[in-house]
This record gives structure tokens, C-alpha cells and sequence, in this order.
DNA sequence: TAATGCAGGTACCTTTTTGAAACTATTGAT
DNA sequence: ATCAATAGTTTCAAAAAGGTACCTGCATTA
């Protein structure tokens, strides 16, 4: 996590990465936006690489940056749920379009590794 | 940066952090996407914090990945320039709505600090 | 009485990432 | 002969991040 400056005016993509910039965090996030509400368990099996120890962490972060609310029910065996806050739903529009993004260039690498290896256009050394 | 796991279908987040997920590669991109190309040193004087060394590395990944390209003139002292691919292009979406978060959570960030420290509604316990 | 399920917490260790500082190459200017 | 400018690279050390394994609490169930 990158440390916040305080009391310095920190650019927007510095406040974003602050508080998005964790391993695990877009993808708890992603998952929230979709499926609404999530039980500290089922986030652990849509994520399955995640430690336990990695999704308390991550989640705690994002409760702390105000994204996600968690919701204890007074019942044993625990039962916790999450979700996006108010707050944390302002990311919808920017995980979607990451979440595009990721699926064209997803495409992109498939599609390289059939086309043979030519030089890029691009890869010419310009002379002034 | 996260490893891909070859040969098996990755989920289109992982692939976008996979390319992204460098401390410096969204600010890098933010910045090509803003000025069109930027020379080393000027990349350098618009991120003041980044050091040489990580600048020419994640440049290096960020060129490597296809979303940069490096344009180097035969010249003394040497110039070279950077600027976003075609491919790199298809990022600016995503950067313009993840900037524009960044500014809502920092106005947001400032709001915060004024209010009083009154718990919030989500913060209770529910009982089912 | 003991095992089960859930949501964590913690200590210890390894890996990864990052930083600081010095070094390189080349040529024109002083 | 030396310095300056640019775009790096290299080495060593520090810090941050992440993983493993084990521990807790407690009502319910077998």
C-alpha cells in the first residue's frame, strides 16, 4: 500500500491506487459489484488462490477505505456478510471497464501466440 | 507482477492486472495518454517519486507487454521517446474513469476529515 | 464427549518489490 | 583534458508483501 502524503494534495490516480492497490482487492471488489452480497466463505471459494489470511486482510483494508461494509450476524457459526457501500459502488463504472479491457486484451495475447513473430512496425529505430 | 498460469484461461481481471499491476505503470500510462509521447527524463520530471531504475524497468515490462512503444534516435546524448501503442490506446477508457474515481474519492477523502467522527449506519450489528 | 462449521487471528518465514548509490557510453562544448 | 547531458544498468541492502501452519470461540449435532 502506498502511504498517503498527509496534508499534501495527492493526484487522483494516487488517492485511486491507494485504496485499490492490493492483490486481491479488484477482484473482491469485482465480485461484490456482481453478486451484491457475499459471505466471507464464498468469497474465499470465487477466489480460491486467496489465503484466508490475504481475504481478511484485503477486506479490512477496503472496510477501512469505506468501500465495503461488513455485516456481523450475532449467531454461531459466525456469519458475516459484505458489500459494497454507497461509496464503493461509484467503482462499478471503472471495474467494468477494466473487467472489458482485461477481455480484449485477453484476445490480444491469444491471438499473438498463432501469428508468426515478425518485427513490429514499431520496433524500427527512428533517425532524426 | 502476477505470474500467468500458461495455457489456461485466465479470468479477464487477471489478465488487466497482470499488464497493470506495477507501482508506477498506471501513471506512466496516464501520463502517454495525456501528452501523446514523453521522452525518459521528462516521464522522470512528471513523476517525481519514481526512481530511475523502476522507471526503466516498468517501461521495459510496459513495452514488452505491447502497450508502449520505444522509439530510440542515433543521437548523442541519446533521446528516446515513448508513447502508447495502438494497443495501448484501448487503455484510455479505462484510465480517464479510473482517474475520474480517484478525483470523486479524494474529494470524498477531504469531506471526511471535516464531518464528525459519528459512527456510521453500516457499521451496526444485525441480528437475523 | 467429541467433532463440525465459520470467520477470523497470529507467529514465523520466504519471496518479491523497491530504493540508493555508483557506474556506463558517447560526443560536442569548454 | 574535462565536463555536461541523456538514458539507462548494476549491485547491494531494506522494506513490503505474501504464504504456511496452527490457534480461537461456541452453539449444534452425532
Amino acid at each position: 500500500m502506498m502511504v498517503k502524503p498527509k496534508n499534501s494534495p495527492i493526484c487522483p490516480i494516487t488517492a485511486a491506487l491507494d485504496v485499490l492497490g492490493g492483490k486481491w482487492k479488484v477482484f473482491i471488489l469485482s465480485y461484490l459489484a456482481e453478486h451484491g452480497t457475499l459471505r466471507f466463505g464464498e468469497l474465499k471459494r470465487l477466489i480460491p488462490k486467496v489465503t484466508q489470511k490475504m481475504l481478511a486482510q484485503q477486506l479490512k483494508e477496503l472496510e477501512e477505505a469505506g468501500l465495503v461494509n461488513r455485516r456481523v450476524y450475532a449467531q454461531v457459526p459466525p456469519k458475516v456478510e459484505y458489500r459494497l457501500t454507497a461509496h464503493g459502488q461509484t467503482l462499478c463504472p471503472v471495474l467494468r471497464s477494466l473487467r472489458e479491457w482485461g477481455y480484449l486484451h485477453r484476445e490480444k495475447l491469444g491471438a499473438e501466440e498463432v501469428t508468426c513473430p515478425e518485427v513490429s512496425a514499431e520496433k524500427l529505430i527512428a533517425v532524426e
